[in-house]
RNA sequence: AGAGAGAUGGCGGAGUGGUCUAUCGCGGCGGUCUUGAAAACCGUUGACUGUCAAAGGUCCGGGGGUUCGAAUCCCUCUCUCUCUGCCA
């Protein structure tokens, strides 16, 4: 969530912010939003003085019967009336103007970091780093979704019959290579020095909005929380992201405690509703999936140079997965609501000859922790902190490239830093 | 799931309608003393809002109510603890 008085103090900044980001009439928005906040301020004044006028008679009373003069404190009584009617009127002005201004306010995304490039679409995305040579497959070379069907490592129709598309069933090698992923991606960020996490995979809307699916990407999740109506509502996660950061919810770090590296492994869930197409077949696009999260809580001077790390390890896991890979630097268009700057990773897909993202790493300033309440005190002051999580990694698209990059007439071949993960090292 | 008790500042813990502007202790920070440290002593120590800075206002688990005035009384929700039951 932006911060009113820095909205108020950069306004025009905000807006070229908002504008690289695609929201619709800026100008408009932000002006609202200031006369509001005027308005809301103005009333606070009013209301304060009511209230301090009231308090200074409720005083005189006390001290009036204290003293035994009944009379004269009924005469200060009467004078409240009037001001306990004005305070009324008062403070359901202000709620009424709060809550308008927390609706509105809630709805503005981040403001892009400086160096985001304008664009809209994934095409206009900046390409900055490349690692590896594209494999050159066999002429019989096929898609993971033959390969998992021809080797029975992965099951989709029996996921299909279980729950639905997207949640297919691991089998055999199929369930082991997860395994392996999991604990090297988590052996991985440990000697980087992360701390595990097991977060609960189940988050309530406090949750959901301290990190920014609430309000609104409601619709990416999927629902829990029991049959009855007055049931609380809970998501099941869409990524660790989620519970991880909101450990740090209404919390005041001291110094002593940053940075903090947290590193969790969760299933995920999204219901990606609207977004099935074409290519997405096989692993491409899943309900639920697995995925190792590191997230980071910085100080904001050291945020970038921190996301520069994340992105250090992230190449780190690729390359010794012997993956081709690029990364990208998100435009204005195609980043998330809450991040002020992402890179996205992309596994070459030797079968399907594409790009397939596989981790997104990202600086959120202090958009997350200031709905999460997150802050440090720094000189005697308070201050936000920055919050950053990237994947490291989501697992079936590297899975998917790994497959398909490593089959062979003698089979698929398990990368060398696996292999003692998975206790194979073919299937 | 049943019965009972409770929720107060970083922690412990007072406070049952009116200087609560929340007692006190611990911890933290600063100082005195010391070569340095410990001990002792003195001082200081919450958040939000508002402002150039103030004044002022709000916050005692959440929400609502009674009252001129609520940490304190009432309603409601949530959570925690103890006992009993059930259970991976």
């Amino acid at each position: 969530m932006l911060q009113l008085p820095f909205i108020r103090e950069n306004r025009d900044l905000t807006i070229a912010g908002l504008r690289k980001k695609y929201v619709t009439n800026p100008e408009e928005i932000i002006d609202n939003l200031i006369a509001s906040d005027q308005h809301r301020r103005e009333t606070q004044q009013e209301l304060d003085t009511t209230l301090a006028q009231s308090n200074a008679l409720a005083k005189q009373i006390g001290e009036l019967m204290k003293a035994g003069k009944r009379e004269e404190a009924e005469i200060v009584k009467a004078e409240t009336v009037n001001l306990k009617i004005r305070s009324k009127s008062l403070e359901d002005t202000l709620q009424t103007a709060e809550t308008d201004l927390q609706a509105l306010l809630v709805t503005l995304p981040n403001l892009p970091h400086a160096s985001v490039p304008e664009g809209r679409t994934p095409e206009e995305n900046e390409a900055v780093f490349s690692w590896g040579e594209k494999p050159i497959l066999p002429a019989d070379a096929v898609p993971h979704w033959e390969l998992i069907k021809a080797k029975g490592i992965i099951d989709f129709e029996l996921g299909n019959k279980i729950t639905g598309a997207g949640f297919p069933v691991y089998r055999g090698k199929g369930a082991r290579i997860q395994r392996a992923l999991i604990n090297f991606f988590l052996d991985e960020a440990i000697a980087a020095g992360y701390v595990e996490i097991q977060p609960p995979i189940l988050i309530n809307e406090a949750s959901a909005f301290g990190t920014g699916q609430l309000p609104d990407k409601e619709g990416q999740m999927y629902a829990a929380g029991g049959p009855e109506a007055t049931a609380d509502k809970l998501f099941l996660i869409p990524t660790a992201e989620v519970p991880i950061t909101n450990i740090y919810r209404d919390v005041i770090l001291s110094e002593s405690d940053l940075p903090i590296k947290n590193v969790g492994y969760t299933p995920c869930f999204r219901r990606e509703a609207g977004s099935w197409g074409a290519h997405v077949r096989g692993l491409n696009r899943l309900h639920q999936f697995d995925k190792v999260e590191i997230v980071q809580i910085r100080k904001p001077e050291e945020s970038y140079q921190a996301q520069q790390e994340m992105l250090e390890h992230v190449k780190g896991l690729l390359q010794k997965l012997e993956l081709p890979y690029r990364i990208l630097r998100l435009c204005g268009g195609d980043m998330s609501f809450t991040s002020a700057l992402t890179f996205d990773f992309e596994v070459w897909s030797g079968a399907q000859q594409r790009w397939l993202e596989c981790s997104s790493v990202s600086n959120f300033e202090t958009y997350q922790a200031n709905r999460l309440k997150l802050r440090y005190k720094v000189e005697g002051k308070m201050q936000l902190l920055h919050t950053l999580n990237g994947s490291a990694l989501a697992l079936p698209r590297i899975l998917a490239a790994l497959l398909e990059n490593n089959q062979s007439p003698e089979g698929i071949r398990i990368p060398n830093a696996l292999v003692p993960y998975c206790g194979f090292d073919m299937i």
